[in-house]
This record gives C-alpha cells, sequence and structure tokens, in this order.
DNA sequence: CGATTTTTTGAATCATATCAACGTACGTGG
DNA sequence: CCACGTACGTTGATATGATTCAAAAAATCG
C-alpha cells in the first residue's frame, strides 16, 4: 500500500521560489515527508525524548516550553501553521531535549526524518542551504525576542506580539499568552482592559 | 611585505580537535585570517554596519548590544578570547546590522573575510560543518538566555551568570552585567549586598 | 592631582506579583 | 438538551520588589 505525497501548496511555493528547487527536486523532497496528526493538548516532543524529526506545520498551533527552576512553565514561542518546528540541536546531536512542544489545536504536521534529511542534503544540495538559512533566521529572531525581553515593558511587548501576530490572541488562551510576555495572567488581564480604555493615538 | 601568520593556540586546537582539520588544513584556513586591533571603546561594528568578517576574539573582552526604542542600550551578551563574534546574519545576507559590538579591553581580533569565509567553505569542506555547529551552538545558547529573561528573577540570572562566568565581574564594569540582566545598575548594586550579607549555603 | 567614570546609598514611587474570589465559557456525559 | 465540572478570564486588596531621582563615595584615568 503506497502512503499518499504529502502536500503543502504553501510549503512547495517556498521550495520552488526560496529554495529553487526544480520541480523534480520538490518531489523528490515532498516524498521524504510523513504526515502526523496531533489532538489538542498532545505532545510533539517532551523533556528528555531526542528529537528524531524536522517538522513542519501543516495545519493548526503548536507551542514550545520548558519547565523553569520553579516547575513553571514557560513559553518561549507559538508555531502557526505553515512554519516548521522541532528542536534542532536535539535533532543533529542526537541528545535529549529541554523543550516541549505541544499542539494547541489539532495539529497536521509534516514529518523530515534525520535519514531523509541527510538525503536531502546529499540529493538536493539547495536544501541545505534552505535549511541553513532558516536556522540564520531562527537565531536572529530569538535574538530579537531577546532584546524585547529585556528592555521592553509588559505592555509594549503585548503591543508587538499584537502587530506581529495579531491571529495569535484570537486562537491562543490569554494565559499561555501572559506566559510568553514573561507576566501573570492577571497582569495580562489588566494590562489589556488599560489598553482598551486607553487606546493608543498611533 | 609578508603579512605574519595569524596565531591562536587554542583556535588551531580546536581546528585540529572540534573540527577534526589536518595539519595542511589547519594552516590553510589560519592564512585566511587577518590580524586586527581595537581599542577599548571602539566599536568593531555599529548599527547600520554591513558586518564583513566572522571575528575571532584572541584577546580581550566585547559587548554586543542594541539601543531600544527608549534609547537606552541593552546588553545582548559578552565575548571574551578564544570566542567568536560578529553578527552573520548581517555578514551572509549583506544587510545593515542593528547591533553594537564595541571592544570593553583593548582586543585583539582575527577577521575571516567573507571571501575567505567562502573559500574556506569550499577548501575545507570540514569548515563549513564546524561553523554550522557554532551557529547551532549560539543559536541553543539564546533560546537558554531567553528562557532565563523571561522566568528568572534578578538574584537569580546573577547567581547564574557568577557560575557561568565568573571572571566576567572582575574584569566587566558592574552597570554593563546590569544592563546584560536587564535590570538598573542600582538594583543589582543593592542585590550584590544581600547576597554577600545572606550567602548561599549551596 | 583633577576629572571622569563607576558604584553605593537613601527615600519615594510605581508596577507587577500574589492570593482569593467570582464570573464566564466550554464540552462531556447523563 | 440540560447539568455539571473544568478551564479560562477578570477583579479587588495587598505585598513585594524594582525603578527613579538625587547625591555622595569610591575607583580609575590621563
Amino acid at each position: 500500500m503506497k502512503p499518499t505525497r504529502a502536500f503543502s501548496p504553501v510549503l512547495e511555493k517556498e521550495l520552488r521560489e526560496i529554495a529553487r528547487m526544480n520541480d523534480e527536486e520538490v518531489e523528490t523532497y515532498m516524498s521524504f515527508l510523513t504526515k502526523k496528526s496531533l489532538r489538542k493538548k498532545e505532545h510533539l516532543l517532551m523533556e528528555g525524548d531526542i528529537c528524531n524529526y524536522v517538522t513542519y506545520i501543516n495545519k493548526g498551533c503548536m507551542r514550545r516550553y520548558i519547565i523553569d527552576d520553579h516547575s513553571k512553565e514557560v513559553i518561549l514561542n507559538f508555531s502557526l501553521e505553515d512554519y516548521w518546528t522541532g528542536d534542532l540541536e536535539s535533532f543533529i546531536f542526537q541528545k535529549p531535549t529541554e523543550f516541549y512542544i505541544q499542539a494547541l489545536e489539532d495539529c497536521e504536521l509534516l514529518l523530515l526524518s534525520r535519514e531523509n534529511f541527510y538525503r536531502s542534503c546529499k540529493e538536493i544540495p539547495k536544501f541545505k542551504n534552505f535549511h541553513d538559512d532558516k536556522v540564520q533566521r531562527n537565531h536572529y529572531s530569538a535574538l530579537k525576542r531577546l532584546s524585547m525581553a529585556k528592555s521592553a515593558t509588559p505592555e509594549e511587548k503585548y503591543l508587538d506580539l499584537m502587530k506581529k501576530q495579531p491571529q495569535l490572541c484570537q486562537r491562543v488562551p490569554l494565559h499561555y499568552i501572559a506566559s510568553y510576555l514573561g507576566i501573570e495572567p492577571e497582569s495580562l488581564s489588566r494590562l489589556r482592559k488599560r489598553i482598551i480604555i486607553h487606546p493608543q493615538i498611533s
């Protein structure tokens, strides 16, 4: 029984236009992916696991978090459809991860196994560059969030998030947003009230 | 007039043992590096610049910071001798950087130009993997600092820094440490007094 | 030595955390 | 379809801790 080929218009467009793969390369690459579904609240990855897949989110929404020294969950980022997730550090060095990655909605994922990842690198040279670029951009985005975490007020962080991912607050419970912003849910609630009552001019 | 070959025992050891280069490859690589000195307070990079070098710190100490929306400097990290610095995002995509990188002491640097970087990738295949690993580790470390920034108290952040880079507070003015921790110098001063008076048992 | 930078201290203020309680929405099983 | 339980969001009162501003003390540099 032949498995149905993975399918994602957005990803395939990216492979063509960003990675500059030709039709054959796109076909090869897509054939390397396997589908996986995750129910809301299920985990893709938990602390101690070894991450065996690079994961493309075809549909749904996930959160990456750690459990800190006070046993408190701290959300590092959300990933929506048409983004990648996983722990590359764990994936590459095959060491246990410190992250939890959990579905916040029912998710449809496309998985690239380690074996197929290395096959892609070998058989589709453009893939490695495409992938390296993503790593680079992820790192850059982490540094941006780091500077934001250090210097911005909770209100600024919230407004920034609203600007960059307005969909998020419609889809994700607010206490997760609070955790992402590094504040308590009660503070986020009050902050939002402040903003609604005294809306920004700009 | 032949320029003197760059020399760093630590880097050469790493190239041999971590990157697994042979003598010839190490020689080639080292010959790609050029020396540069920086006086205390001088900048290696400023906002708007394009980063044209991957930089190895042979001697000295640098800080990377941004200037935030309130015109306040926010330190993202320190780099001591035998580490790398620069802005890879800017280096690779040749786009203006948002970072400032400044010498906190007189520094001796080894520079790898873009041209020589790509020559290294081509002529010494092991180099690319070596470099990619560094990017990966940097990203991981940024995520760790991000979770720390979000969840730890100033005291925990300070103690963590003390544990991981005890040299730092001997070498770097404390108001820079405060900026790195995301607090005001006055708060750091009081925090340190608290810790000295009530030292940890562990 | 004088000038500048860095660190400390004090007092008042402000913002967020905390704790407790309540209201609301949601979804599951009866 | 309703009822109940759970998860989520809000509100209030209070406590805690960092910021702010001002100033002095200490260290560093030329």
